[in-house]
RNA sequence: GGACCGUUAGCUCAGCUGGAUAGAGCGCUGCCCUCCGAAGGCAGAGGCCAGAGGUUCGAAUCCUCUACGGUCCGCCA
């Protein structure tokens, strides 16, 4: 910013930025049932945590309702409907508020004046796409684990999900507030590398011209058959004929690395880039897996013991067996987990644990971790250590993605694993771009199964969300677009500042209304690290959008591009307001908003 | 045997952590372009929120049980 005078506006009073509509009235009723306890209309001494305002289902309903007098009405023994009596009379005193009714079993209905819209769509103007940062996790360090993926091979559909969702979610809680580090545990220290090492050599012997059969327990996939080739460029005929103790470690570091260059390439073409690669092994032979159990143990929360059969099981092979325990038990799991096996080895859950230890002690004051629904079984073995290891102080959050089936003309896209074909994340990034891909994998809760239709995903009509909010977005420019061509001159500071009084229409407002609910969706979808909900948002304000649009086809007051410049201000402040939500939509789901679309 | 997730319109799915007459898209019926992109919009029909109990002023939402579908269950990661 350039150093100098600035000029101030004195903005129109109802102009002043808001920044959360709603949290404003709330505050706004908060501080009027303060006065009512002042006057004694209320006891003192009531919880208000549970007052909410919010938009009605439905519009008939006002603007606002509150549920205040019917969350109060109990502790303070009193009739619902007598608490909001009095609290309309005095909300309805306030400038922004049209009128406030008692409604139902004692909701309050406020209708706001349009003057707060228009201070709404300037706020939003003012802010850009930094309208509706929130800081609700201000001060806050979050670690958002995702993908996680072994690296043995490509990243399939259902890392893809993962890392849309988990890409997704950094970003909201970034938007929100919090310092949001992204990080990837590369399980690189497990007996699945050495698998992954034996394939390669395979693939190597290959190369020098030897037939070679993949047996049980190797990877057939074609994707290594380059890795063997540059294995051979690298080492030559060194390794050709030798026993596994001459080649494994090398081979095994040279494949990991290579498939974690594949891995990086293919969440690359996804737009996703992590913070962190946190290696598996590098907890091994350090001391580090034994620090943490070591904390455990202080605890009183590791011992010998033995642990029951699974019960349903067949226990065929089942033998009781004294092994190293976590007392998981007593952090909320169902059992008591092994961390070291009969054999002396570690079993996967001690690196596990010694890696959320890590996080605990880099300072981190929430953890969540995203892990495909397969993983579903060990959430509360995890949750219980960082319970135990943080003494309850840094939550774990975890969620799990569920399965996606790719469909492509009416039939599904099988993937077997066991026969090395299986449809990777760059299959589908190839097939539509990596912008539907995101959007369409946010299109589902997390935890609901997921049919992606990739047929559906490229139609460009109101069945595809993505083309939709697109549409909105691109139909914005081409209006910009027109204005300039006209010679208007509308930069959104200009914009910002305009009399948007010009707004009245209830299709216009409506807009706006929704813009009002962006900081407020920003906020609950961040509380409860549901980044969906920002793709159904979007979608909703491209209907009211769309709907605005159409009523320009009645009624040319309703059409954004007018005669002359001022006319057209408070049109396109609208239009323009609504374009920069979209771009920060999107732009928490990784989507590159559209300037047209062909 | 147990744990976790799911079950909402004919189909695919939302439902803002307990609020009012449960929403959207597709499909179905009927409308709207001499007009900023109709790639859109408006209106209508369509529901025992899987089922049964419970909690309270109030439940699709919270608790218990049941049914169906999915994932998983010591020495595999």
């Amino acid at each position: 910013m350039t150093l100098g005078v600035r000029v101030i506006h004195r903005a129109h009073p109802m102009n002043r930025p808001q920044m959360n509509l709603f949290a404003d009235i709330r505050a706004l009723v908060l501080t009027n049932l303060a006065a009512m306890v002042e006057a004694g209309q209320l006891p003192d001494g009531l919880a208000t945590d549970n007052v909410t305002v919010e938009p009605p289902r439905d519009a008939a309903h006002g603007d606002m309702a509150t549920n205040a007098a019917m969350v109060l009405a109990k502790p303070a023994k009193m009739k619902p409907r007598d608490i909001a009596e009095m609290l309309s009379t005095r909300l309805a005193e306030d400038e922004r508020i049209t009128s406030a009714e008692v409604a139902g079993p004692g909701f309050l209905n406020l209708r706001l004046d349009s003057s707060v819209w228009h201070g709404v769509v300037a706020a939003a103007l003012r802010a850009g796409t930094d309208y509706g940062r929130s800081d609700l996790g201000a001060g806050k360090k979050v670690n958002v684990e995702y993908v996680s993926a072994n690296p043995t091979g490509p990243l399939h559909v259902g890392h893809t999900r993962g890392a849309v969702f988990g890409d997704a979610l950094a970003s909201l809680l970034d938007f929100a507030g919090h310092d949001v580090t992204r990080e990837y545990y590369i399980n690189d220290g497990g007996a699945q590398v050495d698998v992954l090492a034996r394939s390669v050599y395979l693939r190597y012997l290959e190369a020098h011209g030897q037939e070679v059969a993949f047996e049980d327990g190797t990877y057939p996939g074609d994707y290594l058959i380059g890795v063997g080739e540059a294995l051979k460029a690298k080492v030559g005929d060194a390794f050709v004929d030798k026993g596994e103790q001459f080649w494994l470690a090398e081979v095994r570091e040279f494949a990991t690395e290579a498939m974690m260059d594949l891995i990086r390439e293919d969440l690359a073409a996804l737009g996703v880039e992590m913070d962190v690669f946190y290696s598996e092994k590098s907890l091994y032979g350090t001391g580090r897996i034994e620090a943490a159990l070591d904390d455990l143990r202080g605890k009183g929360l590791i011992y010998e013991g033995v642990l029951e059969p699974p019960k349903g099981k067949k226990p065929e092979d089942w033998e009781p067996r004294e092994q190293t325990l976590f007392k998981s038990t007593d952090h909320g799991d169902d059992v008591d987990r092994p961390v070291m096996k009969s054999d002396g080895a570690w079993t996967y859950f001690a690196p596990d644990i010694a890696y959320h230890y890590d996080k605990v002690q880099r300072g981190f004051d929430a953890l969540i971790d995203v892990f495909g629904a397969d993983h579903g079984g060990y959430v509360k073995r995890m949750k219980a250590a960082v319970s135990a290891l943080s003494e309850g102080a840094v939550p774990l959050d975890i969620k799990l993605t569920q399965l996606v089936k790719l469909f492509k003309h009416g039939q599904e896209f099988k993937m077997s694993k066991r026969a090395g074909t299986f449809v990777t994340l760059r299959d589908v990034v190839d097939e539509v771009g990596p912008d539907v891909t995101r959007f369409m994998m946010l299109t589902r809760k997390n935890d609901a199964m997921f049919d992606f239709d990739l047929d559906a995903a490229l139609e460009q009509s109101k069945e595809n969300p993505v083309f939709y909010v697109q549409y909105a977005h691109a139909r914005v420019t081409s209006v910009m677009r027109k204005a300039s061509e006209a010679g208007f001159d509308l930069p959104h500071e200009r914009l910002a500042d305009a009399d948007l009084s010009g707004l009245t229409d209830p299709a216009e407002l409506a807009v706006a209304a929704k813009i009002a609910e962006w900081p407020r969706l920003v906020e609950t979808a961040a509380r409860t690290n549901e980044p969906h909900r920002i793709a159904f948002y979007l979608y909703e304000l491209a209907q009211v959008f769309h709907a605005l649009w159409n009523r320009g086809n009645d009624d040319p007051t309703l059409r954004f591009l007018q005669d002359s410049e001022e006319a057209s201000m408070p049109k396109i402040a609208l239009a323009s307001a609504c374009a920069v939500v979209i771009a920060a939509g999107l732009g928490i789901l990784g989507v590159k908003p559209a300037e047209e679309l062909r």
